[in-house]
DNA sequence: TGATATGTTATCTT
DNA sequence: CAAGATAACATATC
């Protein structure tokens, strides 16, 4: 699932290659996914990558930004090198993509770099379920796009103050809350469950019922977690079609504690981890840890 | 075969 | 009116 760290992951990667660069040519296999005309691509230099929360954006010249979320199975991978067809070719195959090739099964729009396209490599969003999307806005547009995010959850912005604050005016599960990208963005249905288990709370404790002391813990427990997952590249889970962008996939799912893990020892206590629903998603914890 | 998983948003309910 | 709950989206997998 790309949810802060791995959103940021992909970041930190295409900030390394692509500011300089020249889009040329550019596919669109699934027009749902990016319904504008692809030549307003055509020759635009990348400047910058950026990110708020789980949103992406490549800053452009003219004052644009192309905006992508990648929702629940996109992918952007980034090829240096691409063979005279056009392919590129990795060393091992691509989750979700449909093997090691690109363009692959899954491959919904693609932009070359250079002249003659893909000489200075590709970029490829995959996303085999269909949910994420391509926009190209006004850097006006992208900002208000990203204002209407809260505080991006490794931001200075991102207070214990502030989160003393909004969780007060809430009664809904404290698992739903973090979850909320107006309250908070970044985090996700892996790390709302990591973070709950590290601070040792019940996710179905309403938000305004936690004291204090339980606020503090959650929010170290969150800006730990986090901070460890994207040292570790981010979380490439079971079933899970997130790679970073040079196609390799992440390493936080060796640490996770609860996620994917009913049934298992808890590594804390040797109890079962317990899995129930909250809000129709998955929800991990364990019954003797968390209160 | 049909239930399941998932992030976000539109829409419905309280 | 606002907060909260729920359906819808797409599709591979079990």
């Amino acid at each position: 699932m790309p949810e802060l760290p791995e959103v940021e992951t992909v970041r930190h990667y295409l900030a390394a290659v692509l500011p300089g660069k020249v889009i040329g040519k550019v596919n669109v296999f699934s027009q749902k996914q990016f319904p504008q005309d692809p030549t307003l691509l055509q020759n635009r230099q990348i400047k910058a990558v950026v990110r708020k929360g789980k949103l992406l954006g490549l800053r452009l010249d003219h004052g644009q930004t192309l905006l992508i979320h990648l929702k629940l199975t996109g992918q952007l991978v980034y090829v240096p090198q691409l063979n005279r067809r056009q392919q590129a070719v990795l060393g091992h195959p691509l989750p979700f993509a449909g093997g090691n090739r690109l363009p692959g099964k899954s491959t919904r729009v693609v932009l070359y770099f250079g002249q003659p396209p893909g000489k200075e490599g590709a970029l490829f969003f995959n996303d085999v379920r269909k949910f994420g999307w391509l926009r190209l806005v006004s850097d006006q547009e992208a900002n208000a796009a990203m204002a209407k995010l809260g505080p991006d959850a490794t931001s200075p912005a991102f207070s214990l103050a502030y989160f003393k604050k909004v969780l007060a005016g809430s009664r809904r599960p404290i698992k739903i809350f973090i979850m909320d990208q107006t309250k908070i963005s970044g985090i996700g249905n892996i790390y709302a469950n990591e973070a709950l288990f590290r601070a040792g709370i019940d996710p179905r404790r309403p938000a305004n019922s936690l004291r204090p002391a339980e606020i503090s813990q959650l929010y170290q427990a969150i800006r730990t977690i986090l901070r460890q997952s994207i040292a570790a590249q981010g979380t490439s889970a079971a079933d899970d079609a997130y790679v970073q962008a040079d196609g390799e996939p992440g390493h936080f799912q060796q640490q996770l504690a609860v996620y994917q893990r009913s049934g298992q020892a808890c590594p804390r206590c040797g109890q079962p981890i317990k899995r129930i629903k909250l809000g129709g998603r998955g929800t991990f914890f364990c019954p003797h840890c968390q209160h």
